[in-house]
RNA sequence: CGCGGGGUAGAGCAGUCCGGUAGCUCGUCAGGCCCAUAACCUGGAGGUCGUAGGUUCAAAUCCUACCCCCGCAACCA
């Protein structure tokens, strides 16, 4: 059996779930899902990063120690999850046993190599923000955050020989053009690995929530460095390494692209066959931000439309990988028109003629003359093939094709006519619309499997006794 | 000359590689239908395709210059 391994990030446990964190840990379900549905094996890899300085800091504000800090925090993104009917296989915390082990095994291997080495870093630090900044982003000896005066200093620090891999990165991006996507992000990478690696610090003395350098009590290792090894911890001992995606935000691609593909190499595992990175959304056109306190509470539309419609408007509502922007109205708007009047709406009349006409009992059959039958003919090749290039728009656009073209058949067709006058006419109309509606179902359940296991329902059941989405009101 | 993305109807986008009647969704207006969640279907209105030049029989699409918006520029995930 095939296997397929396909990660999100871990996520910051020291925010709350946005809809940030919601998009990548969507997309990255329907991926699984999809794989599922053709008989590949999946694990799916979720979890949260829960050391560094910041959730310290929170977790002491609180009251708290960083661990019940994190144990706590970490319940939001599961709950989450849990709405969103993410089928994650498997959810890794960078505080757990298992992990920390690796992450400690691998910095001494590494030290052992000489790819890790103590140097010296330097560089202004600001006291307020307890944080290092480099020059480029000092302006006259300010911190960038908050203004206040900043200090050069230099402290001990382990570094990562990074500059070493420079040339076979090249190397590994110009071989594989799969690797980094979509590719016009990938130019950026490139550019920016030809400009010339520096080696990276990846100990801090300042910070003490964090794993132990070993040997070395007085550093704490780099989160970045120990983030990105969860995805060889989680799956060790499961022989799927390499990873077949990850999923990120664009925010984070260097990471991947670079540090973590360097950290492989150095480890002589295999790197990933894709990392693929997706862009951001705005809200009400404006960034989301803190200071704006604009984050978009998933929860708030779960409620008011459901995990279904949640997940269909983040994936239909920009071509995974460019940015985009949310905002109530357009939510509601694509939730009215393409939920409840287009697909919500076909289900309802489809059934209700088969109610009316007594046609319970006929079987979907597609007529392979029809417009709409040669839509369903081609659809399963199609489909497949904007899911695997990770077109998940495209594969939606074609649902909704085939929904659309459902409802014109109707109009054309007019069953209500059919019924008084040509009844075999009539049959072969309808079980071509069970068949449309079975491949929708079908095709869907990787973006909404409650609204799919639901029409599956009503196909048995031949009869709609609630809507699929009851049309909101209200709105402008 | 740091790197990259983008500027196309009221809104959001496709089309640009491989020049040839400017397309989709939503909104809007008119008509149709009556199976249906006042849903569905058809048609109309609405764009000098960021600006200025150039190449060409023909440019949103190719070339040149410029303007504007948005990311990135490594130690805050």
């Amino acid at each position: 059996m095939k296997k397929f391994y396909i990660t999100t990030p871990i996520y910051y446990v020291n925010d709350k779930p946005h809809l940030g964190h919601s998009y990548t840990t969507i997309a990255a379900d329907i991926l699984a899902r999809y794989c599922r549905s053709k008989n590949v094996e999946v694990f799916y890899l979720t979890g949260t990063d829960e050391h560094g300085s910041k959730i310290a800091e929170a977790a002491s504000k609180n009251g708290f120690t960083p661990q019940e800090w994190v144990d706590k925090n970490v319940e939001e993104f599961k709950l989450l999850w849990e709405r969103l009917n993410i089928s994650y296989d498997y959810f890794i915390r960078t505080t757990g046993e298992k992990h920390v082990k690796k992450v400690q095994e691998v910095f001494s291997k590494l030290l052992k190599t000489g790819d890790i080495y103590k140097g010296k870093y330097s560089g202004w630090y600001c006291v307020a923000c307890e944080s290092y900044y480099t020059d480029t982003q000092i302006l006259s000896f300010a911190c960038p955050d908050c203004a206040k005066e900043v200090w050069k200093l230099e402290e001990e620090s382990y570094f990562f020989k990074l500059s070493k891999y420079q040339d076979a990165l090249l190397e590994y991006y110009e071989k594989h053009p799969e690797f980094l996507q979509p590719s016009w992000r990938a130019l950026e990478m490139k550019n920016f690995v030809k400009s010339g690696l520096k080696d990276l610090s990846v100990s801090r003395t300042k910070v003490k929530w964090g794993i132990t350098v070993p040997g070395d009590e007085a550093h704490t290792i780099y989160v970045w460095f120990d983030a990105l090894l969860n995805y060889l911890s989680a799956a060790e001992g499961k022989n799927i390494w390499p990873c077949d995606v990850h999923f990120i935000g664009k925010e984070i691609f260097k990471f991947h692209a670079v540090i973590w593909s360097a950290m492989l190499m150095a480890l002589g595992e295999k790197l990933p066959k894709t990392v693929f990175a997706h862009g951001w959304w705005t809200v009400n056109g404006e960034k989301m931000s803190k200071s704006k306190g604009n984050f978009v509470n998933p929860h708030t539309f779960i409620d008011n439309y459901g995990c279904d419609a949640y997940r269909y408007f983040v994936m239909s509502q920009i071509p995974f990988g460019q940015d985009g922007d949310f905002s109530e109205k357009s939510f509601f708007d694509k939730y009215n028109s393409n939920l409840a009047n287009n697909l919500g709406n076909l289900i309802s009349r489809t059934f209700s003629m088969l109610e009316k006409f007594s046609l319970q009992d006929i079987k979907a059959e597609v007529d392979k003359e029809s417009s709409l039958g040669k839509l369903i003919v081609d659809f399963d090749k199609k489909y497949s093939k904007f899911m695997e290039s990770i077109e998940f728009i495209k594969a939606l656009e074609l649902i909704w094709e085939v929904i659309n073209e459902a409802n014109k058949t109707i109009d054309s067709e007019k069953p209500w006519n059919l019924f008084k006058i040509d009844k075999v006419k009539l049959e072969k109309v309808l079980k071509n619309l069970l068949s449309a509606i079975e491949i929708v179902s079908k095709s869907l359940s990787c973006f909404m499997p409650e609204t799919s296991e639901k029409i599956k329902k009503i196909i048995m059941d031949r009869k709609v006794t609630e809507p699929l989405f009851p049309r909101k009101d209200g709105k402008d």
